[in-house]
DNA sequence: CCAACATATCAACGTTTTTTGATTGCCCGG
DNA sequence: CCGGGCAATCAAAAAACGTTGATATGTTGG
């Protein structure tokens, strides 16, 4: 088992993306403990409107956020379901028990 | 505890970057059951040699992967340390607990 | 219905990342 | 020493990304 197809792939590389922004990781930090709407989030990390919006759409295309809208609010929160799929993509990364092992001395490429 | 520093989220930014293209995934994935020579890389992922060179620097530079010299030949491997800060990293980014209940019926921005 | 507001979307731009092909440095076998 | 093979590096072109300011959409209070 565990042999991750092209489509695992190409999904852990859009999380990982989505994930790879000092901005978008400060959101996130920030919805750690709970929802925030699209202007306390601006205000905190001083952030231009559309700059955060777009942001919060690279977050909210990866499945990482999810938003509620209330009024003319909009508020985001994270996505636990998310974040569980990301913590079993980054275990399968990790390096293998009985893998070391390998092509000891001879050389790579007879 | 657990406040992320400006440089936490610096480095994390740095690694997630890292994982964020499917040429690199596939070579993680690769590595996974133990160390191989670009040779051996490149003929499995069939990419150009010096794209797979660039990418691995990408991967070395984040210390994911570990370089070793033999002959003429590299040798690359996982570097387990990485991922294992890796996995705290992620964890640290789950939704904490004593979270949810917040601003709830209040408008966001009196 | 209007004005003010919160947020999203768009187009133009500059910046960073990735790809490509050529070159270079190294090591080995003869 | 030479020729050949492996891998890193470089420069230039291409592609992806993030920022900005302007505009659009929908909402609410008056």
């Amino acid at each position: 088992m565990s042999t991750s197809t092209a489509n695992d792939v190409r999904r852990a590389a859009r999380l990982f993306h989505a994930l790879s922004d000092e901005t978008r990781l400060s959101v996130l930090e920030m919805l750690r403990d709970g929802e925030r709407c699209v202007c306390e989030l601006q205000d905190e990390l001083d952030a231009a409107q559309s700059r955060l919006s777009f942001h919060l759409k690279v977050l909210k295309d990866a499945g990482l956020v999810i938003d509620r809208k209330e009024g003319r609010w909009v508020h985001y929160s994270l996505n636990p379901e998310t974040f569980t799929e990301l913590q079993d993509t980054v275990a399968g990364f990790k390096p293998s028990r009985r893998a070391m092992p390998l092509r000891r001395g001879a050389a790579c490429c007879d």
